[in-house]
DNA sequence: TTGTACGCGTTATCAC
DNA sequence: GTGATAACGCGTACAA
C-alpha cells in the first residue's frame, strides 16, 4: 500500500499538496496536479480511511442495526436512508443482532468507539433507561419503533391507530369474534397494536376474551399453532388480526388445512404489507406503512443530530394504509 | 470524549499504562489497575477505533456486500460468517448495492481506503478482469458464485450438478416438456444451471427447445409472465424448473389462476428453498443450498487470506440437495 | 500556489 | 511494572 508519503516523494511535492490534490484540487496548478495525477497512478495510490477519520475525527458512515435481514420489511427502508445519506455524503452499513442482547451490546461498540458517526436502531433490547443515556451520548435514532421522551429521535407509524382501523375493518366485515396474534416482546409497537385492537372491540361493544388473544415470535409457526388454539375453543373467532404478514401465512395455512374458507367469511389480516402478502393466495390484507419514507425520514434526522445537538427527542408519525386483499375479501 | 491522555493524567500514570490496561491488563500491578480503572470510569472514556485502528493498520472488519436483503435466503448465510467471524475478533457489516454497478462501486471504496480488512461478494456486477484484480490487491472472496481461476476464493454449492438433478427429477416424474426460467444477469450460477437443465434433457434425449427458455428478474412477476408466454405456446411445457422460489411463485401462482393443477400433473420446483417454499400452497419443491455452512466456509477463506496471502483462489464446494414438496408431489 | 509542522488517539519499542 | 517517545496516515493552520 503507498502512503502519502510516497506519493509526494514521488511527485515531489510535499504531502500537504497530495492531500489537496484530492480535497481541493482547485487549489493547485494545473501543472502541480498533473504530476500528483501521475504520481498516484503509478503507485495506484489511494488515501487511507484510516488516518483520514483520525484527523478529522468522523468516519461519514452510518449504522443501521436490524434484528434480522430475514425480513423483507426492510429492505426498502434501508434504501430510503441510503438515499439520503448518500446525498449527504454518509454511507450506511448494516449489522444484525439476531434478537440478541450479547450481541446487540457488541454492535454498539461500534458507536462508543468512533468507528461509525451514528446509528439508526429497530427494535432494541436495552432497557428504556440504557437506551436514554446511549441517545443522550451518541446520534442515535429509532425506525419503527420509538421509546417516548427518549433523546433519540424516532420516525414511526401511528401503530395503535393502525391497529384500530384494521380491526374496525373487520368489525365493519360483521366479524363479532376477532381475535390478535400479537408479539411477545415488550416492544412499542406491540403495545400499541395491541391497545388499538382492545379500542376497537371496545367502540363495538365488545368485550375482549382474553383466549382470543395470542402472542408468539413473528414466526410463520405462530401463525400456525395460534390458529389450532383458536378452533379449539368453544366459540373460535372468525376473524384474526395479526402483527406481521408471516404470522398471517401461517393463519391461513393452517385454516386451510383445516377447510376454513378463507376470505370474507374467516377473514386474516397482516402487517407490513410485505412481498408476502401480495404473492400468497389468497392475498393477505396488510397494514402497509410506508417504508421508503419512514428510512428517509429516520436517516434526515440521524443527520440533523450531527450538526446540532439533540434539542429533545423530536417524533415523526408517517402515514399507514389499509390495504384490502383476498384473505378479507375473497 | 475523554482521551487516553485525560485518563492516563486523571490516573497519574502514562498513556502507555493506560493502554495496557485495555489490552494486557495482566501486566498492571494490582494497584495501578485499580487507579486506571477509576479514571476510565470518571471519566467515561472508550478507547478509539480511529486511533487504534491507524496505529494497527486494521479495522478488524469484514463487508458482506449484496445485491439486496430483500431475499431472505441471505440471512442465515450472514449469521454463519458473523458466528466465525466473531470467534477470531472480526465484525460482519453488510451493506447492499441494489445490483447498481454505481453504488458497487462505492461501496468498493470502502475496501480501497481500508476502511475495513475484506470483504464477501455475492454477485459483482465487475467484469471479470476488474474482480481478478481486485483480488489480487485486496483480500476478497465470493459467496454462492465465482469466477474461475480468479485470486480470490470462493464457496458454492455445483450449480450445474444442482440444476441437472432438479431436471432429472421432473423427467423422471415423466414430464417431457420441461421449462426453464433462468435470470438474465451474467451470473455463474445463472449460466451454469443452464448448463445443468441442458445436461439433463440430452440425457433424456430430449432436445432443447429455445422458446421453453425464459431469462429475467428474480421478481415474481417474471415467474408470471414466463407462465402466461408458455401457455400461449402450441405446446406448452408441462413442468418449470426455475432458478429462485420468488420465480416459482410467481409461476405456480399464475398456473393456478389458469386452472392448471399444480402437482404432479403440472410441476414446478424452484430455488434456494426459503422460507417462501416451505410457506406457499403448495408447498414449492426446491433445490436447497447448506446456508449456514456457506456462510462459514466465506468467512474462513476470508480469515485465512488475511493470514496468508493468496496461493491462487480456493474454491469450495458444498452439497445441495433438493426438497421435495407438493408442487411436484401433490 | 506551495511547503512546514503539528496533532488527531492509539500501540509498540525501548529503556529504566 | 512502568514511562518516554516514536510511529501510523492524514488534514490544515500558518508561513512563505
Amino acid at each position: 500500500m503507498a502512503t502519502i508519503k510516497q506519493v509526494a516523494a514521488a511527485a515531489g511535492v510535499s504531502v500537504a499538496t497530495v492531500s489537496r490534490y484530492f480535497n481541493t484540487p482547485e487549489q493547485l496548478s494545473e501543472q502541480t496536479r498533473e504530476r500528483v495525477r501521475r504520481a498516484v497512478e503509478q503507485l495506484t495510490y489511494y488515501p487511507s480511511a484510516l488516518g483520514r477519520n483520525l484527523r478529522t475525527s468522523q468516519t461519514r458512515k452510518i449504522l443501521v442495526i436490524l434484528p434480522t435481514i430475514s425480513n423483507p420489511f426492510y429492505s426498502r427502508i434501508i434504501t430510503g436512508m441510503e438515499e439520503v445519506a448518500e446525498k449527504n455524503g454518509y454511507s450506511v452499513l448494516t449489522c444484525t443482532t439476531g434478537g440478541n442482547p450479547e450481541s446487540e451490546k457488541n454492535k454498539l461498540k461500534m458507536l462508543y468507539d468512533r468507528f461509525v458517526d451514528g446509528a439508526v436502531f429497530f427494535s432494541t433490547s436495552l432497557s428504556r433507561r440504557q437506551f436514554d443515556r446511549l441517545a443522550l451520548e451518541y446520534p442515535v435514532v429509532q425506525c419503527c419503533e420509538y421509546q417516548e421522551g427518549s433523546a433519540a429521535g424516532a420516525v414511526s407509524i401511528d401503530n395503535e391507530q393502525a391497529a384500530y382501523e384494521a380491526v374496525r375493518y373487520l368489525l365493519e366485515l360483521g366479524h363479532r369474534r376477532v381475535a390478535l396474534v400479537n408479539s411477545n416482546n415488550r416492544f412499542e409497537s406491540s403495545i400499541l397494536r395491541e391497545k388499538g385492537y382492545r379500542r376497537a372491540l371496545k367502540e363495538y361493544g365488545l368485550s375482549v376474551r382474553e383466549e382470543y388473544i395470542r402472542r408468539g415470535t413473528y414466526g410463520f409457526h405462530n401463525g400456525e399453532e395460534s390458529l389450532h388454539h383458536f378452533l379449539s375453543l368453544k366459540e373460535p373467532p372468525t376473524a384474526v388480526f395479526t402483527v406481521a404478514d408471516s404470522i398471517a401465512v401461517g393463519v391461513i395455512h393452517a385454516a386451510l388445512e383445516q377447510g376454513l374458507q378463507v376470505g370474507k367469511a374467516y377473514s386474516v389480516i397482516g402487517f407490513d404489507d410485505t412481498s408476502l402478502a401480495r404473492m400468497y393466495r389468497p392475498g393477505i390484507t396488510s397494514v402497509a406503512q410506508p417504508r421508503k419514507e419512514l428510512g428517509e425520514a429516520a436517516a434526515r434526522l440521524l443527520l440533523r443530530r450531527f450538526q446540532a445537538s439533540p434539542k429533545s427527542g423530536e417524533l415523526i408519525f408517517l402515514p399507514h394504509r389499509l390495504v384490502i386483499r383476498e384473505s378479507t375479501e375473497g
